[in-house]
RNA sequence: GGGCGCUUAGCUCAGCUGGCUAGAGCAUCUCGUUUACACCGAGAGGGUCGCGGGUUCGAGUCCCUCAGCGCCCACCA
């Protein structure tokens, strides 16, 4: 063993090996009460940062103690495609102003392709933390599975009339050229101005009413313009007509309560197609709404726009409107929020368009309780009725001001990267939202023939090879929990054998043969080389095909094309299937599938070569009958998907599949309380209305990462921290330790170097205390194989024993509560003042290695939760089998409070021997005569003189410094200090007379409890008798 | 404008339903190359718990006022 821990070179191995083990893989079929969290996925945008690291270091602690206190846990991994976000970092990624500039298929290519690279490395550095996660369930929030659930909570909704397609105000993005929900605006104070305006009378040309804007290029859309009823001048100019300024447009002067009378020129131009307030005004009376500002942000070339503004932007409009004019009067500096869109940073203009909405507020039949009820409702009652419980507790009164002010929440968006909205119109507009099913198909593992390159076609006889086989293998793994029922194979040998392992490994029951899946019939071209025939070897479909014309062909293209539409056919009545069928024939069922002929076709058909051995899945819509249809080009909000995160990877809708009937509903949702309404609220109202259940009873929301200091991180700041680079420098286990120590979900989460640092160290310490019990222990004949308790023998090991239970029921008790930071802060000084800076000392006095191992490692266990990496190497290396992780956390059943009365008597005379040698600043080496009156035992005597450096003996008491420890009197053979004595007694006294006052207050003996009363007796007789003893 | 927090040692923070001669980590100072560990050991100094009031036998802990800081929501053109 090293005399340094050394993260580097144990960190990547053993999580290596947990994955090794399978051990991360949760068994639905398991006995145990389960423990679940769905991981909140991290988008797909961004590598890991210390939010990440937080939530990863919390959750991973929370799973692990689940699971060494016997529960089925199941951590669910997964990524989150994140719509918005994604779409701009590609957009900029590739240089693109505006993502027309590609096809839609294109560029969804594009940021698939981006979107996997950096799924790639963010779970990768997810690894690195230590995660305890069952990566066989990896999810994806754009994946086929949460597709489909996506669409089926889409379709739920719909039909209960919940979902609604409305032309209202919404925000509207220019930088993302898209709408946004009310959330995802942030407002920005800045420092604008207020322009007035004259809008002069057309009845009488020299008057005019002064009104006062923000936002100048609105002007054009204005249709009134309001007074209050209680202006003095509403009466004599309500009803009368004004002049649009520089368009010369009538419209009218109305009253209307909303104007505030003590802003501005209390009068207001009303615009209804782009201010909400206005919009209100424009419902109540019946005022065009006239939109002037496009949705690129320039102004409509319509005639209500001055030609001269025409495809100019809003910017360019607002210097040309503030130059003098005849209508132009001033601008008053102003600071007011606008709104900004939280992705791409630019302003937000509110607009009116028809968009798809969630109603929050519409009353629906509950299915689950047969009650009318509405979304925001059971919303509130989540937290309300206790259902849902929040940590810390002040963000419940958050989350209700949240649901209060709750609208409809506005789920279409224009961007391409995200779940298609599942709705399809015909010529009419008739809205139709189909059924669907989604069938898993794969190719079979390599034949002998594939591994020769020889044209197999219709062959029947040919086997799998070693490598086939595995291939086969891997199929399953990823068919696992797709809740396959069945498996449809073609009658060729190489599919049947392939499905057969599948079969078998996945133990499901029926196994179809399907002769129409068979693959093409290459006639006279089987058995023959590829390279041979074609003088290379990757060829395409139709270069197959082409050649069979040249001979003999078995089979036409034709009868190619009306075999896989009768299989497509077939399939579509399925549910829950696994097809096993060929390279050439896949390739053709997709293609037609998808409706690509002709060049198209053969491209398509691509990408089944034999290395490939993934599951694809093909997805079947039921429409009515001869209806032409063309879907909705919109995408849902990103946040649609990811509100059916712990259910949807859980199996739903299918509720009848094993990992959702164990467990769903799961039990903590960890997160950073800025997502809380984005996320959370959201979860909470879909899970309750999809599943009937809430997906989860706690919601533990940890505070934002800041530095040292407290301050926020930030590029512009540069104090900002790569987590990633604090584990290279400090392991994974001193970045956990920072991360989740010494923070409380209410607060931020300060870390820095300096933190970090000092948890490495904590991590070191552990290591050196494993080294000395290794040293200690590898002499011994018997090796200690397991954590058994071989019996105590001297003082200090019952004193440790009986701390070592203590603290893990404390520990216990803090982790049930999800109190974690409190559970690290304990075993953090139980491991290092307790245990290393006493136990292992004195257990140089009186060796006890067998003893000194158990505990050691019911330590490790105690502190695995938190250390992962580190404890899992000290396990190892003092030869434990397994993993720790298999183990059962502490829980001793002993209690020895004698033991550990003496021992800290033992402790506090020892440091009042080592504060006198200080003070009188010995050399440490330097052996003290002591004397110590009061009967200690030898046991007691000899840890004294070694822990203290002293040697028992017969000192002048006269001249001898005198400490009074409990019932001793220590004499040390060192000159008196009457200084120090006499400051001593000083405080002794105050304390003394505290005591006393508070003894005579009769109030306190009648009124204080009564254990209370009697302890404060005891301390003050305790003191009285100190005193005399140092006197 | 509405709401939620925070203010305890030089710094970052613990102190749960009131009982504290107020704790931790880091930093500071002194001593130390004792065979687990200098990523260490031993010891020390340092706070009238933001201000003012109240409740109480007793307040860092509960209530009120004020001040400073932070955040969330709303959004008056």
């Amino acid at each position: 063993m090293d005399k340094a821990y050394d993260h580097k070179s144990t960190e990547d191995k053993i999580y290596q090996s947990w994955e090794d083990a399978k051990l991360m893989n949760a068994n639905n079929t398991s006995q145990k009460k389960q423990f679940t969290i769905p991981l909140p996925p991290p988008n797909v945008t961004g590598q890991l940062h210390l939010g990440h690291a937080a939530m990863l270091a919390i959750e991973d602690t929370m799973i692990r103690y689940k699971k060494m206190t016997g529960h089925e846990v199941l951590w669910v991994p997964g990524t989150d495609h994140a719509a918005i976000a994604t779409e701009n970092v590609v957009l900029k990624h590739l240089g693109m102003q505006n993502r027309e500039e590609m096809s839609r298929e294109k560029f969804l290519e594009e940021c698939k392709k981006f979107a996997q690279e950096k799924h790639d490395r963010i779970v990768h550095q997810i690894k690195k933390m230590g995660s305890w996660l069952d990566w066989s369930r990896e999810a994806y929030t754009f994946d086929d599975e949460r597709n489909y659930a996506v669409n089926t909570i889409f379709k739920m909704l719909y039909e209960d009339g919940l979902i609604v397609r409305g032309h209202r105000m919404i925000n509207w993005s220019v930088g993302a050229q898209s709408v946004l929900s009310d959330d995802e605006v942030e407002y920005r104070e800045v420092e604008g101005g207020l322009y007035h305006y004259k809008y002069f009378f057309t009845d009488s040309p020299k008057e005019y009413l002064e009104v006062a804007t923000t936002r100048p290029e609105t002007i054009f859309g204005d249709t009134a313009v309001a007074l209050h009823p209680k202006d003095k001048r509403a009466k004599k100019f309500v009803g009368k007509k004004v002049l649009v300024p520089f368009s010369g447009r009538e419209i009218p002067v109305i009253a209307d309560e909303h104007v505030d009378l003590s802003f501005g020129t209390a009068t207001l131009k009303v615009t209804p197609a782009h201010d909400p307030n206005d919009f209100e005004i424009g419902e109540r009376h019946n005022l065009p709404k006239l939109q002037v500002i496009g949705f690129d942000g320039t102004m409509l070339p319509i005639t209500e726009v001055p030609k001269e503004f025409h495809g100019k932007t809003r910017e360019h409009c607002r210097v040309e409107l503030t130059k003098p004019s005849q209508w132009f009067v001033k601008k008053v500096p102003h600071t007011h929020n606008i709104g900004f869109c939280y992705r791409s940073e630019t302003v937000v203009e509110p607009m009116l368009s028809p968009q798809w909405f969630v109603s929050v507020e519409k009353e629906f039949t509950d299915k689950w309780t047969g009650e009318k009820t509405t979304l925001k409702k059971l919303t509130q009652d989540a937290v309300r009725k206790g259902d849902v419980k929040i940590i810390p507790e002040r963000f419940e009164k958050t989350y209700f001001q949240w649901i209060d002010n709750l609208r409809d929440w506005c789920i279409s968006r224009q961007i391409w990267w995200g779940h298609r909205i599942p709705v399809w119109y015909d010529e009419k507009g008739t809205i139709h939202i189909p059924e669907e099913n989604i069938v898993f198909l794969a190719r079979h593992g390599e034949s002998e023939w594939n591994a020769k390159g020889i044209m197999q076609g219709s062959t029947k006889e040919v086997s799998l090879t070693e490598k086939g086989r595995a291939q086969a293998l891997k199929l399953a793994h990823e068919a696992k929990h797709k809740k396959i029922k069945k498996i449809i194979c073609s009658n060729l040998d190489r599919a049947r054998e392939t499905a057969e392992i599948i079969q078998k490994e996945l133990g499901i029951k029926n196994l179809e043969i399907w002769p129409e899946l068979h693959e093409i019939d290459f006639g006279h071209l089987e058995g023959k080389s590829i390279e041979k025939t074609f003088g290379r070897t990757h060829v395409t479909l139709m270069d197959k095909i082409t050649k069979v014309k040249e001979g003999t062909s078995r089979e036409s293209f034709d009868h190619l094309i009306s075999r896989g539409k009768g299989v497509l056919e077939k399939l579509a009545k399925e549910k829950n299937v696994l097809v096993i069928s060929h390279g050439a024939m896949l390739g053709v069922l997709f293609a037609l599938h998808e409706e690509k002929s002709g060049e198209g076709f053969d491209e398509f058909c691509q990408g089944w070569s034999i290395g490939n051995a993934h599951l694809r899945t093909m997805r079947f819509l039921k429409f009515p009958e001869g209806k032409k249809l063309h879907q909705d080009p919109d995408t849902l909000d990103t946040w649609f998907s990811s509100a059916l995160w712990p259910f949807s990877t859980l199996g739903w809708p299918d509720t009848e599949s094993p990992d959702y009937q164990k467990f769903y509903p799961t039990d903590v949702l960890e997160t950073g309380w800025d997502i809380l309404f984005f996320w959370v609220a959201r979860m909470i109202m879909f899970g309750r209305y999809a599943t009937g259940k809430y997906p989860f009873h706690t919601v533990y929301l940890h505070g934002l990462v800041c530095d040292e200091k407290g301050q926020k991180m930030s590029k512009s700041k540069g104090n900002g921290i790569d987590p990633i680079d604090m584990i290279d420098e400090f392991g994974a286990d001193a970045v956990r330790l920072s991360l989740v120590v010494g923070t409380s979900p209410e607060n931020p989460i300060p870390i820095g170097k300096g933190k970090i640092s000092g948890y490495r160290n904590f991590v070191n310490k552990l290591w050196n205390a494993g080294r000395f019990v290794k040293m200690q222990t590898s002499t011994l004949s018997t090796r200690v194989q397991k954590s058994k308790n071989p019996g105590c023998k001297s003082l200090a090991d019952k004193w440790i024993l009986s701390r070592l239970a203590r603290v893990s029921g404390e520990i216990a008790t803090y982790l049930q509560k999800y109190e974690i930071s409190a559970a690290g802060d304990k075993i953090y000084h139980f491991v290092w003042d307790e245990f290393c800076d006493w136990y292992i000392e004195a257990s140089k006095v009186e060796p006890n290695p067998e003893f000194l191992k158990y505990v050691f490692l019911e330590i490790l266990k105690l502190v695995h939760p938190l250390c992962p990496f580190v404890t899992e190497t000290l396990w190892k290396e003092l030869g434990s089998e397994g993993f720790l992780i298999e183990q059962t956390v502490p829980k001793i059943d002993f209690e020895d409070k004698k033991a550990e009365k003496v021992f800290e008597e033992i402790q506090n005379i020892v440091t009042e021997i080592r504060r006198v040698r200080s003070e009188k600043k010995l050399n440490p080496k330097e052996k003290l005569s002591i004397q110590i009156a009061g009967k200690p035992d030898s046991p007691m005597i000899a840890l004294i003189e070694t822990l203290a450096g002293g040697k028992q003996g017969s000192v002048d008491t006269k001249k001898a410094v005198k400490i009074v420890v409990g019932g001793f009197e220590i004499f040390i053979d060192v000159p008196v200090d009457e200084g120090r004595i006499e400051k001593e007694k000083t405080a002794l006294e105050a304390h003394i007379k505290g005591l006393d006052a508070r003894l005579k207050n009769k109030a306190y003996i009648e009124k204080a409890p009564r254990s209370l009363v009697d302890q404060t007796k005891k301390e003050l007789s305790d003191a009285k008798e100190k005193l005399k003893k140092l006197s």
